[in-house]
DNA sequence: CTGTTAGCGCCTTCAC
DNA sequence: GTGAAGGCGCTAACAG
């Protein structure tokens, strides 16, 4: 292993003048440092970070934590994921990550946290180092978080935009604000162009979709919209109106909420409101960089609400 | 912040004594350790990663190399992250994730590749940690990969057991050996049983499926199974046979092969090759981590090679 | 069994 | 501008 001791005898100057030509430039000889460069080049020269860790209590590393099992976990982290280490490479930050039953092993300089329940939030409450969050939190900590109002408001504008004059809101059956928000979403929308409407909350999978839209066929005249809560949702809607014969999208619409998935999968594709993940975690990682840069007091809790664009596809006219 | 001192005071010992009350516990008294081990919980005490790191030379942080785009990274990265994740977390490791142009910001105990092209052995070879690849490698290096002969010999067998009288393999239009395995083993369980088959190659996407079959429409008697490289093209195929007015699985099989994220979403279940990925993703962390503590020469080099297992569904009879 | 000494690689502080 | 000394928190090696 080469060390900055390696890399001073080799130039003849001292280590410490080695460690300024890296941290301090400014501070060093044009000419020295030019030369002190070469060196560390030609012995491939890379500073040991435990040791930086050590000295300078900073670690260059951010924890991801997912309060789920990964077994579980929705493949789309896999974009969030792609977003947080965008940014964080671009400032020379490293990403470990953990589950809520990791081992703690080592340091970091903050956390991004996501999936947290309530049970978990004394954990939180003892880190030192700052924390933002993925997904609401009314906790004051910082987050990070889709405008799911304007999610649902905009889809079904956009329903009634394209004639569609009946519509179903489908979400789905839990007590979350996330939620609420979304119904809410919905029923402004609907409020304010007067359209008939109807709202129903179903466990979030296809089957249980195709399955209500089955039993309640009867329901839905011709030129009703469903506004989904979720994508799978949509595709469970989709498939119980053509199983009833109804034809999407001319007399039925469909339009769901995420989009990460099925774009890429499924054949038919789903008009839908798309969440901007990438982009979420490049701002989650953006965030809790800037706070660790300029601690501030928990006082002002900083809320980036980042807006869903709609994708529109064949389950739409 | 804690340290090894502040613990060894009020505990009234050296700090030797309680490091190695948590190293070696053997070789404490039983009356100190445990009123050792009393006062580090009292005082929270956390060992300093970095420090430990520093004498030991051992990071306990093992980097997950994934050398494509993150942002095009297919989402079933996620089980395979949480097998590894999952595997390490037991040893007490920690998972760093990294990609190809990731700042390589401090070091690790072993990295686990995936993705891995030509121009990118350079930088495998300059590594000093132990390497395991995810996917087949003729460099010499240990890999875990699927058994591609197995998965669509299996499925090829199953397809004919199944009464289905004419074959074919819907493959992946690429030059690399994991195709050409899956190609032979279709052959092979074609060739045993002496039914007539037909082979094709395409690009991974649903609608180039669909138009194969639009196209070649006339080709496909009854009675006819698609046996498919992919998801993709699987679900393709399906949609390109109804259009058509086929009938599956009564008169046309598809079997497709992946089967990771279709499960939750797809509203008519296909039956497909399932890779288990949360276990080839423990498989990895297994290896590697038994390589880095019996650290052996490059000669053996040694491949787990999984079978996928068949999860029949709707798309066949 | 327990304590003392020394040093891992780096950076801060204080001399020059 | 540059160098020397000291210490971050921990553990291996040697004493006792």
């Amino acid at each position: 292993m080469v060390t900055l001791n390696d890399v001073a005898e080799r130039a003849n100057v001292s280590k410490m003048t080695v460690s300024r030509a890296i941290n301090h430039p400014e501070q060093v000889r044009d000419e020295l440092r030019t030369s002190i460069m070469q060196v560390m080049q030609e012995l491939h020269y890379q500073p040991n970070a435990a040791a930086r860790a050590l000295v300078s209590r900073s670690t260059r590393v951010i924890k991801l934590t997912i309060f789920e099992d990964m077994d579980t976990t929705e493949p789309y982290y896999m974009m969030l994921l792609a977003g947080i280490s965008n940014e964080l490479n671009r400032h020379q930050y490293a990403l470990q990550l953990a589950t809520s039953n990791s081992y703690q092993v080592g340091e970091c300089d903050g956390y991004i946290l996501t999936g947290i329940r309530q049970k978990d939030y004394a954990w939180v409450e003892q880190l030192q180092q700052p924390v933002v969050f993925f997904g609401r939190n009314q906790q004051g900590y910082d987050y990070v978080d889709t405008d799911n109002y304007q999610a649902l408001y905009e889809s079904t504008r956009y329903a009634i935009s394209r004639g569609y004059e009946h519509l179903v809101f489908v979400g789905i059956d839990v007590d979350e604000p996330f939620e609420y928000d979304r119904e809410t979403g919905f029923r402004d929308a609907v409020t304010e162009s007067g359209v008939s409407a109807q709202l129903v909350k179903l466990a979030n999978h296809c089957h249980v979709a195709t399955d209500y839209v089955q039993q309640h066929w009867a329901e839905f005249p011709k030129n009703t919209a469903f506004v989904c809560a979720s994508d799978r949702l949509g595709i469970g809607i989709e498939d119980g109106i053509t199983l009833n014969g109804g034809k999407v999208p001319d007399d039925y619409g469909v339009i769901g909420f995420d989009g990460v998935l099925l774009n890429q999968i499924a054949s038919k594709r789903l008009t839908t409101m798309q969440q901007p993940l990438e982009v979420m975690g490049r701002a989650a990682a953006k965030l809790l960089l800037s706070n660790i840069q300029h601690p501030h007091e928990r006082q002002d809790q900083e809320k980036i609400i980042i807006k869903s664009r709609l994708s529109t596809a064949e389950s739409t006219r």
